[in-house]
DNA sequence: ATATGATTTGTTATGTTATAACATTCACTA
DNA sequence: TAGTGAATGTTATAACATAACAAATCATAT
């Protein structure tokens, strides 16, 4: 449990939230938020950070569910493919997403002290980077933007 | 053998170019560029494209080293420590630098039709993302910059 | 209602990427 | 030349991910 986000906000209300807007979206678009499906949004959005496939696989086990991995990843690629779920490339790890309304490029801030992530996102089409890909004439499908050091409140600890 | 970069550039002199520059940093920092390094290398200048650690140790393999896993590993992370390759995090792979000599954060723009690797370079502490990073007062020690999509010939022989 | 096709899930097996742990060799220097 | 730290060799295993196919479920059009 990450305590520190836990202080910083109402994570039960944002967690519903989120939820329900997974649910809202799939629902407008005839897509499928099955039993599965739900359950891993579900175990991502209660821990508020990064966990491996197998983690997940885990928590599947222990729900009931099927626990081989093609079904936690199958499950991840269709979070992923709406928008709620990204993954970390740097950690191979998997979170949910907090503001999946926007169309959004996500940004990580990945703590390498206490293991917080936090995501920023950045304004598709107007960021520095895809100007320069424009520049060369590069189309851009997908960005993965990360940043690994130490945050804020583990550099006060120090 | 990626024919489209070799046609851009005389590749020989700029490999050549890296490597004395890579012996050259190291005799300065009293590092040592051992045989196997120096293979993997020239492996990744002479391929002048993204190679998995696998490649690279079959590559070692054939030139009659070692060939378990933790060789070329090592290899592949003193050359990153010293900024003479870089890892593509989307892909599992590994690059050669071809401008070490700037203290830079690299920016990968990886086309999906061609597996063209192109790196640009962006002056770290000025770019968007820092200055981002430093507004939360995250401080980053490594960036992760990488925009998969098609490149501009992919486009125009579509 | 029921055949039909598409999507989702279950399951087995395997492929791919990466590291732990410890033994041995090598290069340097006291 | 004995001692030290760095580099390499080697075995084993951990961690991450997908291929391939079978079974169940769901949508929908006759
Ligand atoms: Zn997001
Ligand atoms: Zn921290
Ligand atoms: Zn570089
Ligand atoms: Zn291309």
């Amino acid at each position: 449990m990450n305590l520190k986000k836990n202080s910083l906000h109402d994570h039960n209300s944002c967690r519903q939230k989120v939820m329900e807007a997974a649910k809202a979206y799939c629902e407008q678009k005839r897509l499928k938020l099955t039993p599965v499906r739900e359950a891993v949004l579900n175990m991502l959005l209660n821990e508020h950070q990064a966990l491996g496939a197998y983690e997940i696989l885990e928590g599947l086990r222990v729900a009931g569910f099927s626990a081989q991995p093609p079904v936690a990843y199958r499950a991840l690629n269709f979070l992923r493919d709406i928008g709620f779920v990204h993954k970390i490339e740097q950690l191979n790890s998997y979170i949910a997403c907090y503001h999946p309304d926007m169309s959004h490029s996500p940004v990580f801030l990945i703590c390498q002290s206490c293991n917080d992530i936090t995501e920023k996102s950045i304004d598709r089409h107007k960021d520095e980077f895809s100007i320069m890909a424009d520049e060369t004439g590069f189309q851009i499908t997908n960005l993965v933007l990360e940043a690994k050091g130490t945050c804020q409140a583990c550099l006060a600890n120090l």
